[in-house]
DNA sequence: ACCATCACG
DNA sequence: ACGTACGTGATGGTG
């Protein structure tokens, strides 16, 4: 029999920073109460027990405590947002009728070190969960510890049994009590000695092992004399810290695992419960019944009748009775085959099949109205498929959820009705109500500008580009992913004979194998689930053997050949055109993505890849019009920042690179190398991604101290860019967000993670995002003016791409100059800067010579 | 479904 | 001491 005991306080602790801040429909906090639930799911499928409980901290002190004045004295509080949640959890766990324990005077740890020697008398195994570390001195045979990591909504456990214990650590489970006693533990105010860290800690206990062991012998020990003298002062505060670190396993409280086994039965309580917390995600995949009790929401929406409209008649009395309504929410199914239209008092559904020849005229009709919907562009898309208008748009449910939080990823009708409503709805009924809540939600974030005059207008000049498509040359297509085979087919020759036997060179796992292991090649870096055989890797391995020029030339020319050649002529419509799609509710900074083909990575920097922008042609009789941005993101870290210098660098018109060469070098800017110029672009960049020296320096092959001096000089030269960088971090942690020119948001709770990496993560992505998310804002400016602009002025040229700061169009040939007058002016102009916004525009008879 | 890899801005 | 650049999507391999 097994009991699984978790450590309620760290796992709900793990929980609140692990999950992005969720709130229940009443607007209470629950990410904590979500992400402890997801955690027990995960754990209880991985283990199974027999018997569950959890155990908990209380505010009270403890026997520690009242020992040792110092322990925990500063303890942090708890976040609001936080405590607000423990109550609501440890109501949950009551519905689900699972034990909790908690005892004045002892904490979680005591209560499940108990737990387990209880269980071990008893003939139990047991598995203690907790989300720190402290416990692992429980592990035994009998006893496992399961650590519990979260890190961007994502759970990680690791068992410990003995064995796996001692891999990791190099001594045996009990002696990290005496871990503890010496490195301290800054969480629980354990001190430790004075100036010994973890790696020394860590040597000193696989060395000579407990403690006692230590101290008894510690003027023969082989350690540096400073560490002796440490020791040697720090004893008594060792010897305390031995005791606060000691799981006390004899708490004075009856305890049967017996008592404690679970099934999954829960009690009426739950299903209301987490209906009103709004999981209905668990609701769902726990089979959770609502028991007696009608669900209240539920009944409260049924306001809204249902009619399905199954004749001509029908169908022609509720076009009559829309003349009096000013706006409808409007839902397509199955492309235009079957429609949901809500009018606010009644949701109709409509089809071919229903309705007959009235169909078309209530699409019209429909036309006509205000609508509000759901994926707004790709509605468009089907109504200008049918000749309909797109003119009466006026709100669409998804935009408006990504505007709110870009990085949630789950707009469906479902969620948002969950989060906006309190309850979950379906269809046009969902988007008719979802309108004002969302609306408000936009206003309150200072977003409904940015929505109201950049994403809503945008969603037709996408539906129009999507549908106007990209021409290819599909024979030269063709071709050159045929040109391509013989010399894939000698690479393999080659590469096989090299290795001495035949494998797959596109398995990453047979490849290192052959490399490292066989070949023995040196330094074969980098391993998560085997050798790293990336790009960067075999470049450092040049020269070492033959085979790995073979590899690298057999890896990009497979790619061209399955991932541009094949993948390509997959998708030429019946009009030789590729239609790609344009994701408005993707990215988290606000770009926009490309899907089904991705039209935004075609090749382009090497010469052989780039010979497929070739086969991208305008129609006969026509031309490409290719305009881009001069390094705007740069452009917009001059003014965001304020930094004079790097402005007065634009406005000299220069070459800013070089400039920048120049300033960080020290030198005359007429004698910049290319290689110092190039040097200074990888600086430039690296500080728009908020980088490290360790990573510029592998960016740019020299040592890490160089990069940093380089870093350094660079933030000295622009050093509106250095307080800039400070700024807006420090702004962001205050916040919790970070935004852009125009008001576009990105929540960052990684900021607030007490994870390390998370929150580096987070302090990038906030010098990041305003800069990559503000030249995504000025391109959608941009594309609705030029699109605007060419229907004005009665043009045939139609935008036909976009990719990131490039906009393509394709226009008679007589129209080109107009063309790249209009792109370049209504680029450049669509928003006025600190520093010269520039845009380039080309003609081209393909898109290789347009660029 | 997830990973590794590589294409782009 | 940590672990090491932001944002994407498609492909082939693997379990």
């Amino acid at each position: 029999m097994n009991l699984m005991i978790l450590d309620g306080n760290s796992i709900v602790n793990r929980a609140f920073y692990g999950v992005r801040p969720l709130t229940a429909p009443d607007g209470t906090p629950t990410n904590a109460v979500y992400g402890f639930l997801a955690i027990l799911r995960r754990i209880l499928d991985e283990v199974k027990p027999d018997a569950l409980c959890v155990a908990f901290d209380l505010k009270d002190p403890t026997f520690r405590h009242r020992a040792y004045a110092g322990y925990k004295a500063q303890r942090k509080p708890m976040p609001e947002d936080l405590a607000a949640q423990m109550p609501v959890l440890k109501e949950v766990l009551d519905a689900m009728g699972i034990r909790r324990y908690e005892l004045s005077g002892y904490e979680a740890d005591d209560i499940m070190g108990t737990a387990a020697a209880v269980c071990e008398k008893n003939r139990w195994s047991c598995t203690v969960v907790t989300g720190d570390k402290d416990s692992l001195q429980l592990i035994s045979d009998k006893t496992t510890v399961c650590n519990v990591r979260t890190s961007r909504g994502q759970t990680d456990t690791i068992f410990y049994t003995p064995q796996r214990f001692v891999e990791e650590y190099g001594f045996t489970p009990e002696k990290m009590v005496d871990l503890k006693a010496l490195m301290g533990d800054s969480s629980d105010n354990i001190p430790g000695v004075p100036g010994i860290g973890e790696k020394t800690a860590m040597d000193l206990v696989q060395r000579y092992g407990t403690v006692e062991q230590i101290y008894a012998a510690l003027p023969t020990l082989e350690i540096k004399e400073g560490v002796r003298k440490k020791l040697a002062e720090g004893e008594e505060s060792a010897r305390n810290s031995f005791w606060l670190a000691t799981i006390f396993r004899e708490v004075p409280f009856d305890f049967d695992p017996a008592e404690n086994v679970w099934h999954e039965a829960y009690t009426p309580a739950l299903y209301p419960l987490l209906k009103r917390l709004g999981f209905h995600k668990f609701i769902e995949k726990w089979h959770v019944e609502p028991g007696e009790k009608p669900d209240a929401p539920k009944a409260e929406h049924t306001a809204l009748s249902h009619l399905e409209l199954l004749s001509a008649a029908e169908t022609e009395k509720l076009i009559a009775s829309l003349d009096s309504r000013e706006s409808v929410a409007f839902v397509p199914t199955d492309g235009l085959e079957r429609i949901e239209i809500c009018d606010g008092e009644t949701v109709y559904t409509a089809s071919w099949a229903g309705c007959g020849e009235a169909y078309n005229l209530l699409l019209r009709a429909l036309a006509g109205k205000k609508i509000v919907s759901h994926h707004v562009k790709d509605c468009m898309r089907l109504m200008l498929d049918e000749g309909l208008s797109t003119d009466g748009f006026v709100f669409d449910t998804a935009l408006a959820g990504y505007l709110i939080d870009a990085t949630d990823g789950d707009y469906s009708l479902a969620r948002l009705s969950a989060r906006y409503l309190g309850y979950e709805c379906e269809g046009a009924e969902a988007v008719w109500l979802l309108r004002k809540p969302m609306e408000e939600k936009l206003n309150e974030l200072g977003m409904t500008k940015l929505y109201e005059t950049a994403e809503l207008p945008l969603c037709r000049v996408l539906a129009e580009m999507e549908q106007a498509g990209f021409l290819v040359d599909r024979k030269a297509l063709y071709e050159f992913g045929e040109s391509l085979n013989s010399q894939i087919d000698a690479l393999q020759q080659s590469i096989w004979s090299h290795a001495g036997h035949e494998f797959n060179i596109n398995s990453p796992k047979q490849l290192g194998e052959v490399l490292f292991d066989e070949l023995m090649l040196p330094s074969g870096k980098k391993t998560k689930t085997g050798w790293s055989t990336n790009a960067d890797v075999l470049e450092k391995l040049i020269g070492k053997h033959d085979i790995i020029g073979d590899i690298l030339e057999y890896r990009m020319l497979t790619k061209l050949k399955s991932t541009y050649a094949e993948g390509l002529l997959k998708v030429i419509a019946p009009d030789g055109r590729i239609h790609t799609s344009f994701q408005m509710t993707v990215t988290a900074t606000g770009r926009l993505s490309s899907t089904e083909p991705n039209l935004q990575n075609i090749p382009i920097r090497k010469s052989l890849g780039a010979q497929i922008r070739r086969m991208f042609v305008p129609a006969p009789g026509n031309m490409l019009v290719d305009a881009d941005y001069s390094q705007i993101e740069l452009r917009l870290l001059a003014h965001i920042s304020g930094d004079t210098a790097m402005q007065e660098a634009f406005l000299s018109g220069e070459d800013f690179h070089a400039v920048t060469a120049a300033k960080v070098f020290n030198l005359p800017l007429e004698e910049v190398t290319p290689t110092l110029r190039s040097r200074a672009k990888a600086v430039n960049f690296g500080i728009v991604y908020g980088i490290s020296a360790f990573s510029l320096a592998q960016d740019i092959h020299v040592r890490p101290y160089e990069a940093k001096e380089y870093m350094d000089a660079y933030l000295e030269k622009y050093h509106g860019v250095r307080d800039y960088m400070k700024n807006v971090v420090e702004q962001a942690k205050a916040d919790g967000y970070v935004t852009t020119l125009y008001g576009r948001r990105r929540d960052l709770p990684e900021l607030k993670s007490s994870n390390f990496n998370t929150r580096s993560f987070g302090e990038r992505v906030a010098l990041n995002m305003p800069i990559q998310g503000t030249a995504a804002d000025i391109i959608k400016l941009a594309m609705v003016n030029v699109a605007n602009r060419l229907r004005s002025e009665g043009l045939k040229a139609r935008l036909i791409l976009q990719v990131h700061d490039e906009l393509i169009a394709e226009c008679p040939e007589e129209e080109t100059e107009k063309v790249k007058a209009i792109l370049q002016e209504e680029m450049e102009g669509a928003v006025r800067l600190s520093v010269p916004l520039t845009c380039e525009a080309k003609a081209g008879k393909n898109w290789a010579e347009a660029h």
